[in-house]
DNA sequence: TCGATTTGACCTCT
DNA sequence: AGAGGTCAAATCGA
């Protein structure tokens, strides 16, 4: 899952694009719609489409790439610890991912971090195999691993690594924690291009003889030396706050429900899985109506900001899309945290606040 | 001899 | 029944 900020920005650019589409797409259907007007939502549509595709297409091969150095989370609630992205981060994800996973042998795990990285092994602390599966699907066995004191210490500590496929030029790993060291090891800090020796620091265990597995084959990084190159890892922030992931089917899934929210303007907001996490704070500054000037309505704004500070849904803001926003009858919420505007769409329903956030992370 | 890895069998869940 | 995770005897190398 490669994610430079090039296409970060290019992606954004598409999703602001086809929200603006959206909007117009839903003017256009309000009104009467007479051929032209026919003929322009089909063209709209179609438009709508084609920011479908892109978006899609921009985030499928970073699936498989394994190579990033953006920060991406799952957005699938389910166990599963496979691979799988969304491009945001989800209070709500983040604490199902904190509790206890069931995993399949019926006992209950904490899974405490994932990262995605070219040297599994490089994390400071000693591990000992005790098996490797292969996994449906997938081109390279799921090698498990437990702290080497899971049993003077008790320490219930493991790691799965499982290599990514596709990853060419540089194989990538998906290493999966599970429970925290209760060892009272620290790790040791990895110097680049410094092989760790078990006597002198804890580490992973290499093994000391050729492996005949294929995944074994270049995952030791004091043997290919990855560590020097590729000390960076990447950490799937979902993950470091605790929890699994979904698999590619999930991914894909969530995925297209981010998309499909935005694309929508976000009636589903509140069950859509968040692409971005929400400021600490919401300062309402004022809630401006549709067509007219900003007005100061404390209550409302009130109302709302409790309501946005309790979601964890928010897009990027830009002008387009506020734009739309207000152009459709619907009350907009400016506030700040801090130095950073946030922007929200109000939707008046008859028994309840729908806010969509459109806030800025710049 | 010791400790780590390998690997087939077993267990649990879906 | 199949899949994922774990166990433990066998194996290997220092």
């Amino acid at each position: 899952m490669a994610f430079g900020q090039d296409t970060i920005e290019q992606l954004y650019r598409e999703l602001a694009g086809g929200r603006h589409l959206s909007a117009k797409l839903q003017a256009l259907l309000e009104g009467p719609l007479d051929s032209r007007g026919q003929e322009e939502a089909a063209d709209v549509s179609r438009e709508l489409g084609r920011v479908f595709m892109v978006s899609l297409y921009m985030l499928k091969p970073c699936s498989s790439s394994g190579r990033t150095e953006e920060v991406m989370t799952r957005t699938a609630p389910e166990t599963r610890t496979d691979d799988s992205i969304c491009l945001h981060t989800s209070k709500k994800v983040k604490r199902i991912r904190s509790e206890l996973v069931p995993l399949r042998n019926g006992r209950e795990e904490m899974v405490t971090r994932t990262e995605i990285t070219p040297s599994p092994y490089k994390d400071g602390y000693q591990w000992r195999k005790y098996g490797q599966k292969n996994i449906q699907d997938r081109n390279y066995l799921r090698l498990y691993y437990k702290c080497t004191f899971s049993r003077e210490r008790r320490c219930a500590a493991k790691k799965q690594v499982q290599q990514q496929d596709g990853g060419e030029p540089v194989p990538m790993y998906l290493v999966t924690y599970l429970n925290e060291h209760t060892c009272q090891l620290q790790p040791q800090q990895a110097v680049p291009g410094t092989p760790a020796t078990a006597a002198s620091s804890p580490t992973t265990t290499t093994s000391r003889r050729q492996s005949s597995s294929p995944p074994a084959e270049g995952l030791d990084s004091t043997r290919n030396g990855a560590g020097g190159l590729f000390g960076r890892h990447l950490l799937l922030p979902h993950a470091v706050g605790g929890g699994g992931g979904g698999g590619i089917d999930e991914e894909e899934a969530a995925i297209v429900m981010c998309l499909a929210t935005v694309i929508s303007g976000g009636g589903a907001a509140a069950a859509a899985p968040p692409p971005l996490s929400w400021p600490s704070r919401v300062v309402p500054a004022f809630v401006a109506s549709a067509g007219h000037s900003p007005s100061a309505d404390e209550s409302v704004a009130d109302e709302a900001a409790a309501k946005m500070a309790d979601m964890d849904y928010c897009f990027q803001y830009d002008p387009s899309t506020f734009e739309a926003a207000a152009d459709h009858h619907h009350r907009v919420l400016i506030g700040d945290d801090g130095d950073v505007p946030r922007v929200a769409r109000i939707t008046d329903t008859a028994d309840r606040w729908d806010v969509n956030q459109l806030c800025s992370n710049h």
